[in-house]
DNA sequence: CTGAAAGCGCTTACAG
DNA sequence: CTGAAAGCGCTTACAG
């Protein structure tokens, strides 16, 4: 039947408390006796009750903290859903929650919100981060702090962290590549690929997914320009606009990024006669409209709700239980949506 | 602050115990006293621990049953990992389980094997139901008998249980038309549709949505033919083999279920000279080879391993908590997978 | 370094 | 119909 710490320190002989110090590698247990304990704990195949551990701790309550990169951006919509379920969840087993959300992936800023949530004394941090090297520096302070820090949608490189939740972005490029092969069925086709900024890792890691794919597996496809909007629908509006002006031969659009809305309008104004396909990324209000209606042929999704649900989660089993992903990468799928799949 | 059992009970003048019997519902409190607590419960904004709850219920405990028809069909291999994840989770919190294979939707064998684990006390049932009366009628009694029925991957009409876990085979099938759509780049295509066999619900369903959706938007595709293979890769080789002589201007070949394998098989031996193009559903080793290899250019999906985690970890909700999901039909998405996006 | 004991919040068998 | 109390399994402050 059931094992628990009572049976393991009835073989053991020694009281509970040392078993679970013990079995948590908890300072102030003779080596010896914890050993013994450990190898007992093992043959009996004890295995902790999450329930009772997380009420046991509720004496001791941590506060997750969240910073997101999400204000005026559609796309974080459901990120924010997630994290917000998640922390519900947390919420059930006593774990508290702070979260701010900021304009813009701008590193200052991201570090004056990171320091107002050390004085409010967090667990942990669950954050979209701007990869730069301040910032890394700030979260190798807190790693090394003991304050676990988990990064959602987008990573930052040379810090080792406790996890990282998101898609791999060169894989969504190629398989935007493969999409625009594929809906080519053979023929030549011209096609424009849309950025924000390719000072942005995740979008230059697109456009290298796209162009390789496209390049190894479909000559039949010719990329007639790439542009930076600036994730701006105003001069994403302008820039399709003169695009298509000069390029009449192009047949089909794929925004990578943001400017969907603005690159639409000038795709609508100057339709005449020509059908251009439009493929994007995500699923915001914009896209899901414009593909009911047809106007966007299929979008390239990441799982926006699964980063933040996972990332809170990932941070809070660590806080309750101290287990770890097993892999510090999680990757979020990357799949296709019609107008039927939303 | 937090607000306990306690903290209502101090406020309503009674004890712990009556509180509890209150907010869950429980026989033996007067009504008046019961309304009277509930009242100040939500006042104080009370939320009940999960923990406590789950630790002082470990003393009763529960055990899921889960019957899948899954033995020799490869499909239900991730649905297997995903009920063992969440099994192994729900075992954290005491929940035991038995877990019963049968071998293809057999409703007589499903029926013996439901009864067996009745013997065996399960507080709760995870299953993939044949849809036939018998069956239902087993259903309901479980229901009645207040045993919790959640059906996963496929459902059963007419009865009403704790939830649906699956996708929307029709949308399932408009899917797959869209996605000949999209492939055809709006020229001529030919596409012959393989089932297993249009008596089982899911696959007659997939089959409607796609020709809905290729009549409705597709006119330049013309379905050739639609083969029933019974999930049989011997039958589905020599069907194929025969089809690929008879029609030589088929494009498409699209498998809506099993027998990809004998298909394929058939589709390799006779092309000479020209490419068929091959879509199917769900993402099994075979079709993870053939996507690879550039055989299969899309495969639909459905979420196998979430079928199988959210079926178990909503009946283990229900059964520890009491929480019933929102809506009693829980969608798992559909997406297309290419090569690069498995 | 080790043990005895209190406590986390909820549930239910038992007594009244 | 209601209350007092034991108990779920683990953790840690306290005493030794």
């Amino acid at each position: 039947m059931k094992v628990t710490i009572r049976e393991v320190a009835e073989a053991a002989n020694v009281s509970r408390g040392t078993v679970d110090r013990a079995l948590n590698h908890r300072p102030g247990v003779n080596p010896q006796v914890a050993e013994r304990i450990i190898k007992i704990a093992d043959e009996l195949g004890y295995k902790p009750d999450m329930a009772a551990r997380t009420l046991a701790n509720k004496r001791y309550t941590k506060t997750i903290g969240v910073i997101l990169c999400s204000e005026g951006n559609p796309f974080f919509n459901d990120v924010i859903n997630g994290v917000n379920n998640a922390l519900e969840e947390m919420g059930h087993f006593g774990i508290q929650n702070i979260v701010r959300k900021i304009k813009g992936f701008d590193a200052d800023l991201l570090l004056k919100e990171i320091d107002g949530l050390l004085a409010e004394k967090i667990s942990g941090l669950v954050i979209t981060p701007v990869n730069s090297p301040n910032v890394a520096q700030k979260i190798q302070e807190l790693e090394d702090a003991n304050i676990p820090v988990v990064t959602i949608n987008t990573d930052i490189s040379s810090v080792k962290h406790l996890a990282y939740v998101g898609c791999d972005y060169i894989t969504s490029g190629c398989v935007a590549g493969e999409l625009l092969g594929m809906m080519s069925n053979g023929f030549e086709e011209h096609v424009a690929l849309i950025i924000g900024s390719s000072m942005v890792m995740a979008q230059e890691q697109r456009l290298r997914g796209i162009k390789k794919t496209l390049k190894r597996d479909y000559s039949n496809i010719t990329v007639e320009a790439v542009i930076e909007n600036d994730d701006d629908d105003q001069k994403s509006y302008e820039q399709v606009k003169a695009l298509l002006k000069e390029k009449p031969e192009l047949t089909t659009i794929c925004f990578a990024s943001a400017g969907v809305e603005g690159g639409i309008k000038a795709v609508r104004e100057s339709e005449c006669g020509r059908k251009l396909r439009i493929i994007t990324y995500d699923l915001t209000d914009i896209v899901r409209e414009n593909l009911k209606s047809g106007v966007v042929s299929a979008t390239i999704c990441q799982e926006p709700f699964r980063q933040g649900f996972l990332g809170v989660e990932i941070l809070g089993r660590y806080l309750l239980y101290g287990t770890k992903p097993k892999e510090s990468t999680v990757k979020t799928h990357i799949f296709i949506a019609t107008k039927y799949n939303l």
